[in-house]
DNA sequence: GGCCAGGACTCAA
DNA sequence: TTGAGTCATGGC
């Protein structure tokens, strides 16, 4: 069997990314196993199926399927788990306040969890705008499952997420049927034209500022603030992304800095000036404090 | 059965 | 530029 292994940095915990990627929710693009992830790439256009294990150190990776093309699964792997990061000057930050110093021991080690592809962050976004998360991972199924790439290992499917250029002619009547929104059908395929036609790209957004790049994203139909901000959180990790207008943030705040359930814009920038440079992975652990909390509940 | 979900758009004033 | 109405449907 292919086997890659790639280090890890200090401050690196792969139970809690897992944790984090399993939630309860029935995600189509990953499998996690009690002590791996299975997940299906497209390296060099070719699909591959990877396991990923944690080791002493460092991350096993077994190339089940396809290419063991060790640089391109390594790139890909430590953009998801962004494993680049030294996560220390956020620690230190979140140890001068004191509601939230609780999360370096709690959620020690838990990363920022990417989408590396830009076009799945972005109608993954759209998506979850205003539905519940349960309903939503629901419609990306459906969507991947009819339109994205099936392999099939040990009797299990595996998919990758719909090309754009099979999204870019789909009618809205077609994703109507599948209980899409006929805005978000809308939505989903004009941004799967500017993809196909080589309007929008990863490369073009990672030569603007966070703020150019908002302002591009913002000007497409169905991409308004939390929208842009949450794939440039995702898929380019810009860390100094805020979801506002997220509910979950909300909550989240609410339950543990007291907050209203809507709160100020100038509140939030308030809260938020003490974690410059690291709004996003600060965005991301509140999040992760309300998924206990889901799970807490749900286990009751 | 009603309210809320990891929002965005439209249109009136 | 601000606010209310609208979209759609599942989960609780």
């Amino acid at each position: 069997m292919n086997q890659i292994f790639l280090p890890v940095p200090a401050q690196f915990s792969f139970q809690e990314c897992l944790w984090f990627l399993d939630r309860n929710y029935d995600d189509c693009l990953h499998e996690v196993r009690e002590n791996s992830v299975l997940k299906l790439l497209s390296i060099h256009e070719k699909p591959t199926l990877i396991e990923i294990k944690a080791l002493d150190n460092h991350l096993q990776i077994d190339v089940l399927t396809g290419e063991c093309a060790k640089d391109e699964i390594c790139h890909f792997v430590t953009e998801w788990f962004d494993l680049e990061r030294d996560l220390m000057p956020f620690y230190q930050l979140l140890a001068k306040d004191d509601d939230l110093a609780y999360m370096i021991t709690d959620y020690h080690g838990l990363r920022l969890l990417g989408i590396p592809d830009l076009f799945e962050a972005l109608c993954w976004s759209i998506i979850g705008q205003q539905i519940n998360l349960s309903f939503a991972y629901k419609l990306k199924r459906r969507l991947t499952e009819t339109y994205g790439y099936k392999q099939t290992y040990e009797g299990k499917d595996f998919y990758l997420f719909p090309k754009p250029e099979i999204i870019a002619k789909l009618t809205v009547e077609e994703l109507r049927n599948m209980q899409f929104s006929t805005r978000k059908a809308e939505y989903l395929i004009e941004i799967a034209r500017t993809f196909s036609e080589k309007i929008l790209s990863k490369t073009m957004l990672e030569e603007l500022s966070t703020a150019e790049a908002i302002k591009a994203l913002v000007a497409i139909r169905g991409i308004g603030e939390w929208t842009a901000n949450y794939a440039l959180m995702k898929s380019l990790k810009r860390l100094e992304c805020v979801t506002y207008g997220d509910v979950g943030l909300y909550n989240a705040l609410n339950a543990l800095k007291g907050l209203p359930k809507k709160p100020l814009r100038a509140d939030l920038e308030i809260f938020f000036k003490a974690f410059q440079k690291w709004e996003a992975y600060t965005v991301f652990y509140l999040w992760r404090s309300l998924a206990v909390k889901n799970k807490a509940i749900q286990s009751i």
